[in-house]
DNA sequence: GCCGTTTTCGGCCCGACTGTTTTCAGTCG
């Protein structure tokens, strides 16, 4: 319902901007943004308190919010659908062709009445869109490339996909003489779980030595523009990075302005307009005069408030907080004292149990958790209660050596067990209470009504034996939406069981998810992350879970895996 | 159309690059 709405009023913003009118159309994006970003069903607002209540949401104002209203009560939206009737085209996936704007669309409809993607593409092969005023072979030419890109690649990327191969990139790069500084910016270096395009920023006295290098880089299959400051590229596996090339006096305004959000941006560049400051990629400037601009903390401090990691620039609360000195301390990576979540060649796995320990102990963990699946789901050869037990026989014989050799190191008994439709576990209770931990989860049926699968849910939250649930949402990023469930019922349900939820670190789940992460955290909630990993090199990936941790605002305090091994233990018997 | 610890009126982020022009509009981030 929420991103009907939000669709509905980015179109609008998009029609107003054809239309040349001044500043609605970012007004239309605001109040769209806002409603994208709520928690909440927008019908539930509206039956709270009505139009009042709608006027709450960030950027919705008596006009939009009585759109809202009609949108509730009629299922549409009268003024959206006689802009749509004046150009009825599919703006969604237009919009999505690089190189096409409003303006563009618009004329494009007038003149050869091209409506949507497939239109586009068959006017630009028949030659008709280089006769268009403000057109020429150019165009036609990057529309044709445009649109072979938006075929193969409808999706944004998983962070995974791009990072290891721009950190590779990186590294080239660090390596030539006349790079001086270099960082990634973007939503990458926010460690947004989806990603667009990578942005890479350097500082440099021969910015055309470096872009040069840059755009003949191996992977590199095209080059959309380089110019003095800027380049930008498409790489062999579908992603596009630009690179900018800075002064140095200019690297930190520039890593700001560059590492985003947008949102963000525009809030610190009116904070410094309120303080008769001017903001841009070059400095922060009084009147001519150049006060910050080198390092990224000089600029925040400047703009009166703490420096605010790369992860919370979301515009999401981070910069009132920052101002009144009330950031969060954000959980490191050296924080992390152990995985409670990986699958030995016992359930069929890749590896064994002493392998993963091994691979622990290279993490400098202080334990593991091996929690392999249950009889249930016979698809990964879940283990059953006997079975269980062998294997934790086999546990108790590595730790015995691993103390025998004096290292502060313990493998943990766990399993994670299924959370059956009626919310049973499948593994009897006395075998259960052998584990030193028991992870539940959803693997079945996740198709169900929201009271079903919310009370299912519960069900497994409030058996005693269970101390954590794994994914708890069981979303798919860009493949499968969460399940349907009143998360604010689970929360409080975990909360009176102290019952842990799991940050499941696989970039394929990042589940809880940021938003939760912070809803759960301000609740109260225990979480811990997990990778999940099914073979060693998947436990390199808890840098992921801890990300989207760190976007969600949590601090050391929220994530028991920060404990001591002594005190992970004692934390896991007293549920 | 929204918003307000100066404002209920008068602001709204801003610069680079491209492709089309021949001084600039459109798009992007």
């Amino acid at each position: 319902m929420n991103e009907d709405l939000a669709k509905i009023f980015y179109e609008m913003a998009i029609y107003l901007e054809m239309d040349d009118v001044l500043f609605k159309p970012q007004a239309y994006e605001k109040a769209a943004i806002g409603i994208e970003s709520l928690n909440e069903d927008i019908r539930d607002i509206y039956k709270r308190g009505g139009i009042k209540e709608l006027e709450k949401i960030p950027g919705v104002g008596k006009n939009i919010s009585e759109k809202i209203e009609e949108f509730l009560k009629t299922g549409r939206i009268k003024e959206h659908l006689l802009l749509k009737k004046k150009i009825p085209v599919d703006l969604e996936n237009l919009m999505k062709i690089e190189g096409i704007g409003p303006k563009k669309i618009k004329e494009l409809y007038k003149k050869l009445k091209i409506k949507t993607v497939e239109d586009l593409e068959k006017a630009a092969l028949e030659k008709k869109i280089r006769k268009l005023e403000n057109f020429g072979e150019k165009s036609e030419k990057n529309i044709l490339e445009s649109i072979a890109f938006f075929k193969r690649n409808k999706d944004r990327f998983l962070l995974h996909q791009i990072l290891p191969e721009v950190k590779e990139i990186v590294k080239k790069l660090i390596s030539l003489k006349d790079v001086k500084k270099i960082s990634i910016a973007g939503s990458l270096r926010r460690m947004k779980e989806t990603i667009g395009d990578a942005d890479i920023l350097v500082v440099s006295d021969d910015p055309e030595k470096i872009n040069e290098f840059f755009i003949s880089l191996d992977g590199v299959v095209k080059v959309w523009g380089s110019g003095k400051t800027k380049s930008s590229v498409r790489m062999k596996r579908g992603y596009d990075i630009d690179l900018r090339v800075v002064p140095q006096k200019s690297f930190g305004s520039a890593l700001q302005y560059f590492t985003g959000s947008k949102e963000h941006n525009i809030l610190t560049r009116r904070i410094a307009i309120e303080k008769g400051l001017k903001l841009n990629e070059y400095g922060l400037f009084k009147g001519k005069k150049m006060i910050a601009g080198k390092d990224e903390r000089e600029i925040y401090k400047a703009l009166g408030m703490e420096y605010i990691e790369p992860e919370l620039r979301e515009n999401t609360g981070e910069i009132e907080a920052a101002i009144k000195n009330k950031l969060p301390k954000l959980v490191e990576l050296k924080d992390i004292k152990g995985d409670l979540h990986c699958h030995s060649n016992w359930d069929g796995g890749a590896d064994s149990i002493l392998e993963i320990a091994k691979k622990a102990m290279s993490l400098n963990y202080e334990y593991v958790g091996i929690a392999d699946h249950t009889k249930f789901l016979k698809i990964e050869h879940g283990l059953d209660e006997r079975q269980l037990i062998l294997r934790n026989k086999e546990i108790d014989k590595l730790n015995e050596k691993i103390k025998k050799e004096n290292k502060n190191f313990k493998i943990l008994k766990g399993c994670e067990a299924n959370i059956m439709g009626d919310g049973s576990i499948d593994i009897k209770d006395e075998v259960l209470s052998q584990m030193d931990f028991v992870i539940a989860g959803i693997h079945s049926q996740f198709k169900m009504s929201k009271r079903e699968m919310t009370e299912r849910i519960i069900k497994a939250i409030k058996n005693p034996h269970v101390d954590i649930i794994s994914h708890p949402t069981g979303r798919l990023i860009n493949k499968r939406d969460e399940y349907l469930i009143d998360i604010d019922e689970i929360f409080k349900a975990a909360k009176e069981t102290k019952t842990v939820l799991e940050i499941n670190a696989s970039p394929y789940r990042l589940d809880l998810k940021d938003v939760y992460i912070k809803k759960a955290k301000n609740e109260g909630i225990k979480m811990i992350i997990n990778t999940d990993a099914h073979q060693l090199d998947q436990m390199d990936l808890m840098e992921y879970g801890l990300s989207q941790a760190r976007r969600g605002w949590a601090e050391k305090e929220d994530i028991i895996n920060t404990l001591s091994l002594e005190d992970i233990i004692k934390f896991l018997k007293e549920k």
